[in-house]
DNA sequence: GAATAATCGAGACGGTACGTCTTGTCTTACT
DNA sequence: AGTAAGACAAGACGTACCGTCTCGATTATTC
């Protein structure tokens, strides 16, 4: 009892144009300047499209964080021995990302839509953020097996981490390198 | 050289109203559904007049979200010469108003008016975080100079400790007491 | 010289299940609310196939129109030698046919397509008004060889006579009897 | 108890401004491809402000064939006592006006909006054209009067000339000035 | 019987227009 | 000058159709 596939195939091209296109559109604009018809327009697609596609303005941010997600190519922090050596090369390079015009505006859009949808927030830690939380916490961890930092704090840790760069983007103060060594010599490092 | 007022004098009673009604619009339709149409209706007052008092929605907003401040009444942080404690019952008072349904709405709409505006971004830095950030600061440098916290720690250690519940805020993860602990036993303190 | 014709044929039930529902859209909604995907879907057709039939909404309704042609079964006029009583029976047969309600809406249709095509417009005249013209110009000839009629007017007296009922129809003034013997009335006959 | 007029006060100037470009995207494209975005784009107005005057694209045609009337300006049918003349001179005038191809077209918009409205159709009717019907049809009763017509059928000959020249405009044969001088010459006079 | 070819129902596609809603400005009469 | 009311130009919303294109399935004809 195979289910049938009637008239012609969507076509996955489209989807991600309309995507790229909603990525390009709230880096221009922000958030709540969203149009779905500028969007359907620099994607070349038509609205129904974008309609049959995405329900909502809101589904269709929360696919455009999961599909060009920022906090994506999150390697994971590297293992030298050194916890604080390793830790400050993966938080400048992460700094350094936040630090980029685009991608700043590409976070705050993404912000204000998590603030504004629980969905569309929930969508954005499972897909996005918690990668770059578990990349530190995993060397936290190691760290603390070895007896580099205070144990049982790697969680926390983590977060604080990603909140003190997060909430310096949203307050417009500079996520500078020399921000990110501060965050790493107040761990509570050997 | 006094000013001369000409005319009908700007109503306070109007502005008063229009606040009101801006809150009710947020509690009823969240932040992207504000209509000031609305709003203006609700106040009974005339678009003209919103206008006049708030160039733009989110300058509304903004005063909106000052009027009825949530950081407001941030107390200093007590300081007993214990260090832990008193960073914990301060935390935890913060955490515990994050995590009342009401405020976290409004900090939310607050962050997603940041996030799409510089102005607000700075104002709402300004006015609102900034006192408890400065707070956290001063308590913590008492810390160093006691020689209980490792030195020069203390700016990052305060916006860190503020990210990470504004992180766990917007994430939709709660912010609990039991967070506000892990928070402080995560401090290279001594 | 056989056109050789291969692959599936077409299927002339399914044009006619076309026109049956082009007939009724245009009876349910009228001309300028026909919609071909309605008509395709209430024929179970897809839309391809109304447009391998008909290149246009246009030559959809002409087709349309023709297939239940109104002008249709327009007989000659009698004649019996009294030209007044030929035309009176002829006209009101003719006038009998357009005040019929369903008729009358046909012909409102048609006219709205003919106005607005050129195409449709030839066609519908060529095929569906020549023949009532030519009907009457015919009898009316013989009563101008018999002298009964001033000579040289039959062409623009025929045009008259149907002008007159079409003006009639599309004013919304009732084409009754009295007005067809009226016309009768008013011609040049000895 | 005076009414108090509220607000601003409608704009008459843009109102004439939404006729003026319905009237032309008449004239281009005919009745069914009317569309409101371009007249209001043409009339610098906003689509609202289209809609807030007439409900409806039919409202709209209809006061547009009111106030552009193409019967408009139609004069009296001189009487210098002879008959024949008198019309002759006048439907050549008319005839004149409907082969011009911008009124030509104009027309056949205004019959096709007539044929699908009846609210369009009396309207057209009482406020175009029955002018002209009744110019004619009084110079024919004073044609009958003077013993120059067969009388009693003025009413149904005024409406026959108009109904021919329209009959010849809707199936595109021109509507020439012979074709106004065969019409007279086809009319019962002594 | 297998290969070829046109048609079929279905439905996605890029577009255009719809009629409604909201924004920020402007105009009016009243206070 | 300030106010409530509300018209205005602009433009986005989500829906309905347009005419085209693409599927897989269904008939015919030809080899």
């Amino acid at each position: 009892m195979v289910e049938v596939r009637r008239g012609r195939a969507r076509s996955e091209v489209t989807r991600r144009a309309i995507l790229a296109a909603t990525r390009d559109e709230l880096t221009a604009h922000g958030y709540d300047r969203l149009s779905i018809d500028r969007i359907a327009a620099a994607a070349g697609a038509g609205k129904q499209t974008v309609y049959r596609w995405y329900p909502s303005k809101v589904a269709l941010v929360a696919d455009c964080l999961l599909a060009d997600r920022v906090f994506d190519g999150v390697a994971p922090v590297a293992d030298t021995g050194d916890l604080v050596a390793d830790l400050r090369v993966w938080l400048r390079a992460f700094a350094a990302q936040f630090d980029r015009p685009d991608t700043a505006a590409f976070i705050r859009a993404a912000t204000a839509a998590a603030a504004e949808s629980d969905q569309v927030a929930i969508r954005f830690y499972e897909q996005s953020t918690a990668a770059a939380e578990t990349a530190l916490a995993e060397r936290l961890r190691a760290g603390e097996a070895a007896g580099q930092l205070k144990p049982g704090v790697a969680a926390a840790t983590a977060q604080s981490l990603i909140g003190a760069m997060l909430y310096r983007l949203l307050t417009r103060q500079p996520v500078t390198a020399e921000f990110a060594d501060q965050l790493v010599s107040a761990l509570p490092v050997r």
